[in-house]
Order: C-alpha cells, then sequence, then structure tokens
DNA sequence: TATTCGATGTGCT
DNA sequence: GCACATCGAATAC
C-alpha cells in the first residue's frame, strides 16, 4: 500500500509546470530556453507529452514581424498579457499556431513554437494529424503540432504555468544540447533577425533551408 | 532534390 | 480585397 501511494505521487509529480517568473524574462532567452521543455497537453484521459525542439522570437515594439507591433487588436489581446499565457492563431485557412507569452503584462511579446518531437500519447497524435510518412513528420511545423496535439482556439488564453489542458513542464531528466540559430520562416518584415532556434542535429525540427544558414552556433 | 503553387478563412485596411 | 508566423502535392530538373 505504502508503495503504490508512493508510485501515485510520484507520478503526478513527475510533469511540474514552469513558473510565471521563467516568462518574465527577454524574450529571446525565453525562446531559446524552451526548447527541451515539455508540451503537456491533456485530452480527457489522455495526456498527450512533446518536447519542444524548435522556437521562433516575436518581439513586443520593436518587432515589425510581430502580430503585436502596430497595435492591441481582439485577436493579439493576449500577448499583451503576462509572461506565460498561451497565445494560439488561425492561419491561411487551415492550420493554428501555438505561443505562448513572455515578459511583463502590456510588452506584447511572445514565442512561437515550430516544432517538437513526440513523447508520449504517439498513437493519439497520429489519429489527430492523420496520414503521415514517419515519425518526424508528425510534430515537425507549427500547424502540425497544433494538429498532432489538438491544440485550438479555445486555448486561447490559458495559463501555461497552472496544470491544466495544456502546459509547459520542466524535462523528467536534464539533457544537454547544442543550440542553433536562423532567420524566422515565413515572414517579411523584420526577415534578417536570428530569432529562430532550434536543436543541433535533432531529426524533429522544420526541414528548411535556412538550416544550412546557421548564424550563431554554440550553447 | 529544389521550387512552385493551390487550398483555405480570418483579421485588418 | 489582400496579406498571412503553413502544408503537401505537383512540377521541373
Amino acid at each position: 500500500m505504502i508503495y503504490c501511494f508512493q508510485h501515485y505521487y510520484r507520478e503526478l509529480d513527475k510533469y511540474k509546470p514552469v513558473g510565471r517568473k521563467f516568462y518574465l524574462r527577454d524574450t529571446v532567452i525565453v525562446s531559446r530556453e524552451l526548447l527541451g521543455k515539455l508540451i503537456i497537453r491533456k485530452i480527457k484521459s489522455e495526456t498527450l507529452i512533446a518536447k519542444i525542439t524548435e522556437t521562433e522570437a516575436y518581439r513586443g515594439e520593436d518587432d515589425p514581424a510581430s502580430h503585436s507591433f502596430l497595435k492591441m487588436t481582439r485577436r493579439n489581446k493576449v500577448m499583451f498579457d503576462t509572461g506565460g499565457k498561451v497565445y494560439v492563431y488561425f492561419i491561411y485557412g487551415n492550420y493554428y499556431c501555438f505561443n505562448i507569452v513572455t515578459e511583463k503584462k502590456g510588452t506584447g511579446s511572445a514565442v512561437l513554437i515550430r516544432a517538437a518531437e513526440p513523447v508520449e500519447g504517439i498513437e493519439a497524435m497520429k489519429a489527430f494529424r492523420g496520414k503521415i510518412k514517419n515519425i518526424y513528420e508528425l510534430t515537425n511545423g507549427p500547424g502540425k503540432l497544433c494538429k498532432a496535439l489538438n491544440i485550438d482556439k479555445l486555448l486561447y488564453g490559458k495559463d501555461a504555468t497552472e496544470e491544466g489542458e495544456i502546459f509547459i513542464s520542466h524535462p523528467v531528466k536534464r539533457e544537454k544540447f547544442q543550440i542553433l540559430s536562423t532567420k524566422r520562416i515565413g515572414i517579411s518584415k523584420g526577415a534578417d533577425l536570428p530569432f529562430r532556434f532550434f536543436i543541433k542535429d535533432s531529426p524533429f525540427v522544420t526541414k528548411h533551408k535556412f538550416n544550412r544558414e546557421v548564424i550563431i552556433p554554440g550553447s
């Protein structure tokens, strides 16, 4: 009996939300440090888990590529909330993109989660995604990731620092990897800023020609 | 293997 | 009416 209780509590404790303070820092730093963290997505009794492998930083005020650049609108409103909130938007008539708001309230900055490595609930992810050729295509892209984790507008404004339908967890084991940086993908304004980050040699990142034009090796 | 292009719908001018 | 933080199929080589 005692063993069962210990086991029970350890499972509960396994995935620990990253706290608010983590997000209340410079967006570029948060963007880099989100690599390796876990997205925990709870759907009914199922828990889907994916390790973040690729992100992009979108700064407030001085970043013309950011949705928050011009002014607050109904769509970007949550970007101006406190760091740690979930920003989901719909793009190209087909896809959702999943972001975590950063910095203090009023800044208007966020990190786009572009790709992840499936960890748990892979069969459920496949079911949400539909036909795929191989495991590497399951979540290697912002639209694909949202489809696999069933992320849509319903999660807009949720708090990723609280254990709910979706949150970000510290990894169970600390892991060493190198971070590479390139320009951001698919934008026209602010296109030269090196604000895309990904885990070196991970097969679970987007396949893009920018991968050959790495700007900052290291870390 | 690299590049182009169509589908799709919402937000904003 | 147009731009868009995408994807995957089709095309050209």
